[in-house]
DNA sequence: AATGAATGAGGTTTCATTCAT
DNA sequence: CATGAATGAAACCTCATTCAT
């Protein structure tokens, strides 16, 4: 089984990586750990990311080109700009759902900036990405008369905050799928709509 | 006196551990570390604390009763539900951003359920006090027409949520105070005012 | 046992890394033996020796100022200039046999000077002061007319490449002496005695 | 051909493996250094040497053959005995100087006779045989009274330790011929020379 | 014959914990 | 009480060796 690296083997190491990283942190997950959750040897792991820090850098940042596409589209084929909206939120809302493990990985990151400078930039590089991209959403919606005047900034900020906060305190169940509708809906709050 | 003098030791000691558990987590953190943050001998860290890992769980657990005594209280003396809301977001929002590192280890140890268990218990039964002790607020509001109407607990739980995020993503700077008050102010669209 | 590091343990240790590197080589001469041979635990020689290079570097270097001592000074009480010549070669030679193991480490670091440079810059700049140190001897002996004309700097590097040579090709046994003293009267022809 | 073939390249291995142990020792100089050194693959070096060992004995041994030949033999067609001796030095000390790094490889393992026990051995019985083979010559110029009267044997060894010495204190240069023929004459002082 | 991915033993180093002073 | 030397388990990482291609 030799010739050449497997594609695959090495997904199943970054899998595992995202896995017990998130779910340890960074030092109490062992490459050993690793190794066995993906289901090779200790060595292979080293066949494929020369140390541990660029296994962990690689968990980082190899998911998050995939999260960038998701988050920072939005729905287009809505008429209804309060629809949009909500189905935007509703695409946010099941990424994080389905990519948890790999949510958690990024909050464990936002959450020890001094101790991984450079990929909290990363990732804080991108909010900012994801705030631009709100901003046209809420004034479209500010327009058409639907929500109320607030500053397009801060209702990104803090909207980006209740997804990562919604994402940190519950607990996960992707099936549940009534609590992500109330998670939606109450996020659209946060959108200042008139009522 | 002796005693006084101790528990002055032990103090210095707990907020050194907080301080470098929250910005290096549990494993980098060493015993080493925290000795010479809290200006006292290696040694003398194991006079007062067992282990590392009875230090861990003090750091988690010692600050929890002030946590609580802070968020379950609400304001008391504004007539108006409104005000007494928005004033009870604003002691919320003041505690987090004044123990902003605390706050950090509590997220810690939310983010790593799986490995600190009890903690995480400890921490998540908090929550369900802290959304018992928002209802009735919301249920007011709701009684005197001035908030919509929305399942109050499911207010309580998105509204923990945002607060969590709003620690997580936001860099510190407890003395940016228009910055709380925007978060104060959005907070308050959680509870769905009517406008 | 505590309170203060020990110089006599410090001392086993390093006795015990001069013997270990000079025996094996640097890589085979692992920090576990090393602990065995000095009848500490293994973590101890960590206490006393940041890392093993650190260790390897005192092991090159720490005996290297007494070397120095007995290297460059030269026996002063003989009348006769041959015979102060002898006696020298004989106090060199008398501290090779006893410094065996030492003398090896030595010859190991100038054997592999890519590998360890500063190192072996340090013992070179010995070897020139050694030099140095000689040529007053040879001189001397030129001028009584018992030395026949060669270049003192010449004369010099041939006798330290001689002890050298000596050292490296002879099986330790301190208590050969007349084998020792074959040696002593054949590095003196490398004066050009008269005859 | 193919042999033909096969032969360059184990030569290739074999070279880069005299380079890499005589620089770095046995431990530090890697498989894949010396594959990389030689040009082939990782795994061709296993081809053409079972095991490490392997090749570190073949790069001490297989050379010694040259070496004897060299070594063994003395210039024949010179009449005068000091001449014939002295053609002997030059042709000895030319081989050292050429094969500088093999001779390092040389003296690596009798360095460290304890690590290389049977190495060490085969090495040393040449140094016998080289002692033997020098006896005739040094009995030749004792009876031409042209030398004082030395042991033959310990002429040899002496003679022996400083070729070893001045190979492993001298920094190669090959192309100094002047410093050669220094090293040349005072050779000549070990054995005798009547003056 | 040539290659290099897979493996795991063994190395250095860190660090929580113990305990003599 | 306070200290820090002593200890060894366990981490990361290297690298000789095997073997499928």
């Amino acid at each position: 089984m030799a010739i050449q690296k497997s594609e695959e083997k090495r997904q199943k190491i970054l899998q595992a990586a995202i896995q017990l990283f998130s779910e340890n942190g960074y030092s109490k997950a062992t490459i050993k750990d690793i190794s066995k959750e993906a289901g090779v040897s200790f060595g292979t792991v080293f066949t494929y990311y020369e140390t541990k820090d660029k296994l962990f850098e690689a968990a980082v940042l190899e998911p998050l080109e995939e999260m960038k596409q998701v988050l920072l589209s939005h729905a287009e084929d809505q008429e209804d700009i309060i629809d949009q909206i909500k189905e935007t939120i509703r695409m946010h809302m099941m990424y994080f759902a389905r990519q948890a493990t790999y949510a958690r990985m990024v909050q464990y990151v936002i959450g020890q900036r001094e101790r991984f400078p450079e990929l909290f930039d990363e990732l804080n590089a991108f909010t900012e990405d994801l705030q631009d991209s709100l901003k046209p959403l809420v004034e479209k919606g500010q327009e058409a008369g639907v929500l109320i005047k607030l500053d397009p900034k801060n209702v990104a900020i803090t909207y980006l905050a209740y997804i990562n906060g919604v994402r940190l305190t519950t607990i996960d169940d992707i099936d549940q799928v009534p609590a992500w509708n109330m998670f939606v809906d109450h996020a659209f709050l946060l959108f200042g709509p008139k009522q």
